[in-house]
This record gives structure tokens, sequence and C-alpha cells, in this order.
DNA sequence: CGCGATATTGATATAGATCAACTAATGTGG
DNA sequence: CCACATTAGTTGATCTATATCAATATCGCG
């Protein structure tokens, strides 16, 4: 199934079998795009949306010099542009991280849930304002949080989302980003992203291999990055750091 | 009609009159709050949605020692926690910030409005996602500019924003936000604000009398704040910062 | 095996925080 | 409507987290 990952681990993700299938039905194709590639330009026109079978995907926005700031990451399972659906256009752009697999959904056919499946189309508006909690929690990290703080909370809201796709295995997870992403992510230079990660493996708290992060103290970070799960409305089994 | 401002200057506002009426007659009362109040704390469960009819609040979160982070600020016209309809529970809490007047629609009456009017739904959902935009936008503005561009960005914003509900006049708007404030929503301390606010006065970018704020040269702020309103969807009217 | 991308480390610079007064508004009770 | 209290705004001196600049080391891939 393309779409099983699809708020696969949620809190109220009460779908039923006939909605599951319209969903599943809604998607007229899948691609695969190549890693650190560019997909969607602010702006453009969207006549569907993507969901991510497997890989991972960004949203950013560069500034006046270029420098980019990264405002979501994305994941299996995640809807990455359905906020095109009612919008028609976004203001930023989508790449790549790693190469991705993707589900393509025609808005016409999104708009025909809407119609006949309005729980559907609430759950579909469910997984966007997912989204819009992680961007207020990315508010909150930057505004709030140290440069250890920071990393420390991205990488305690990545294990857990990945957790929740059951793509956490014995606290590693797959982790495609440079050091110099997760500053675009964090507001830090790749430089003093470094020296944070250098301070925290030091610490015990988090170690790396082949593009891979393990967290060996999941609390102990969490706390350092002020990370509570609650917006990202998991499952109860899911509910801790 | 209360909700008259409700995506007021947006583009793609194409409600008819049924829609219109349906929305007003979902209104079950009015309620009036005073300045500086919380009126929801994270977490509590949500029965209804708040559409603000005049004043202004904010959403926020607070870090382990009390610090706010402001994630929202909002004005006549907007569904303050239409996010809660979706997600039951919000991940933050909301307060006024002047003194408000409210018009309050049980849950219920929304299901009903996705269930028998699934285009007025979607222009629902569209507003919601407005909301993200904006979050981006503060994303942005945290991870990206220096105290200047934060704030002037932060002020090009609710100057557009104001504008699209008619309440700018002459380049003034009403600011009942304390430099306090401005400092929570960008970051900053409230001593920096005042330096930065300084700076920008003496530049002649910005005046402020009575809780109100003048932006003598919309371009030229907007330019120090990277500044454009294309995530706020206006009306071609608007489109200029 | 070699080359470009990524990670690492050190030295120095700086934007903004912090601490500490002081002043100007705004509000409040007598 | 005044006297006082509280809140918000202003300014200066100093400190610090993170940026910047620069060099080297290591990794992953063709």
């Amino acid at each position: 199934m393309l779409t099983a990952n699809f708020l696969r681990g949620r809190r109220r993700r009460q779908l039923t079998e006939e909605e599951k299938r319209a969903l599943e039905d809604a998607v007229a194709r899948v691609e695969r795009y190549p890693a650190r590639q560019t997909t969607y330009r602010r702006g453009e026109l969207i006549r569907q949306s993507t969901l991510i079978v497997s890989g991972t995907m960004c949203r950013y926005m560069d500034d006046r010099e270029g420098h980019r700031q990264l405002v979501a990451y994305h994941v299996a399972g995640d809807f990455i542009d359905l906020h095109g659906f009612p919008l028609q256009r976004l203001d930023h752009d989508i790449a790549t991280i790693s190469e991705a697999e993707v589900a393509l959904v025609p808005h016409e056919r999104l708009t025909a849930i809407t119609e006949r499946f309005p729980h559907l189309a609430r759950m579909l508006w469910f997984s966007t304002l997912l989204d819009a909690a992680m961007h207020r929690e990315w508010i909150f990290r930057l505004g709030r949080l140290d440069a250890a703080g920071r990393i420390a909370h991205f990488l305690s809201e990545t294990h857990a989302r990945l957790g929740a796709v059951g793509m956490v295995d014995g606290g590693w997870f797959d982790f495609p980003l440079t050091q110099q992403d997760v500053g675009e992510a964090c507001g830090l230079t790749s430089v003093h992203v470094n020296r944070v990660f250098r301070r925290l493996r030091e610490a015990g708290l988090i170690a790396s291999a082949n593009r891979r992060i393990g967290l060996p103290d999941p609390p102990a970070l969490a706390a350092i990055g002020e990370f509570s799960p609650d917006y990202l409305y998991l499952g109860d089994e899911l509910r801790t750091p």
C-alpha cells in the first residue's frame, strides 16, 4: 500500500476501510526523485499533491543572499505539499534530501474526496495541521533555545516521527542530513553544528555512523531540547521522548 | 456581520451568499475578553472555535523558565483556534493582547459545514493554511534575519494583514504590543528591540504614538525585512509591501 | 586511487544578551 | 484630580554565544 504510512502512529487515525481505499485509489502514479533535487519552486501552480512513500524531502526558503532556511523536514508517510491543495500555490521550495519515491495525487481527486468523504477530508486537513504544529515548534526552537537545545530538539523530533512509522531500530535511524543541512534547519552555521555535535557525542547523548544517528538516552536529549512530543499527536504507545 | 472580516482581502475568497450565511449562522455566541488574559491553555479539549471580531490575540509557548515565545499574532477576521477543530487539542496557549470581541463557533456546527458545504470547508481549511504559511515565514525570520530584519519583517507583515481588513489609515495602524511582546515574537530581548526601534525611527522607517505605528516608507522597511507578501495570499489590490 | 564534498579544529570578531540605572507613561485609589 | 504605584521605555557598560575566516582531515564515490 502506497499510503500505508499516512498518519501511521498518530492518535485519531480512525480511517475506515472504505476511506483507506478511496485514498489509495486517488494515487495517479508513482515517481522516483534523485537525491538533492529541487522538485517544486515557490509560486508554481500545483495540480497534484505528493505523498512520500520512501526517502526524505524538505521545504525551504532562501534569503536574499541565497542562504537556505529549512522550514520542514519530511519522511515516509508525509503528504509533503498537501498545503498546495487549498492554497493552489506554495510560498516555498521543495527538494529531496535523499532519493525519494513519491505517490502523486491529482487535486481533482482530492476535491472529489472532500465531497464524498467528509471525514477523510478532515483527516487530510488534520495532517496539514500537524505540519503547522511542527512549524510552531520550530519557531519556538529558533526563538527560545540555544544551539545545543535546537539541535537536541530537532534530533528528538526526528526520532519521534521516524518511530511513528517504524523506522527507528534500537534507537538508531537514518539521518541523511549533512551538518550544513542541520544548520539550515536550526539557524546555525555548519561549523557551530559540528562543535555542538561533538559536545553531545562526548556527553554520550548522540552517536553516528554511516549516515545514521543513534540516541543512547532520548529523555536526556529531550530535556536539553525542551522537547515533548505532544504536538505530534502520536498514539499512546509512542508518547515518550 | 460577525464574520465579515473572515478571509477579507484574500485572493480566492469566492464564498457564495449561502456559504456566508451558513458561516454566520454557525456562530453560537459572542464574548468579550479583557486585555492580557490567557483564554486557552495547551492540551485542553476544544469544543468550539474562536473568530476574532475586534481586538488582538496571540498564540504562544513558554520555555522551561517561563519565557514566552509568540508563535502567532492575530487580528480581526482571524479564526484563531480553528486548528483545534481537526486537532481537538492545541499544543500552545492563547491569550488576548488588547481587549477582544470574539464569535464562538461550536465544532459540531463546523462538522455540519464540512458535510453540507464542501467548498466552504475547503475555505476554512485554506484559512488554517494561511496560518501555517505565516508560521513558515516566522521560521525564516528567526532563522535567517538579524534583529533589524526580524522587526522590519514583523511590522511589514502586520501592516499588510491589517491593510487587508481595512485597518490601516495613511500608513498608521493600531499596535498594542509592547516592546517586550515584540521581543517575544522575534526572539530578542526588549532592550534590544528598543535599540532597533530607535535606529529604525532615526532612519525614518517607523514612527509611533499612542500605541499606534506608522510606516512612512513600507517598501524600504520590507527590503530590510526581506518581506514579500506572497504568503498572505492577498487580493491583487493589496499585493505591494 | 584520487577528487569533491563533508567534517573537524583553531583563532578572532561581533551581534545581541545581560545587568543596572533611570525616565516617562499609564493607571488607581483616596 | 492629585499622589503615588506600576508598567513600559530608554540608555550605558560589560559579557558571551555564535559567526566568521582559515586551514586541515576524512569520507564516499566514480
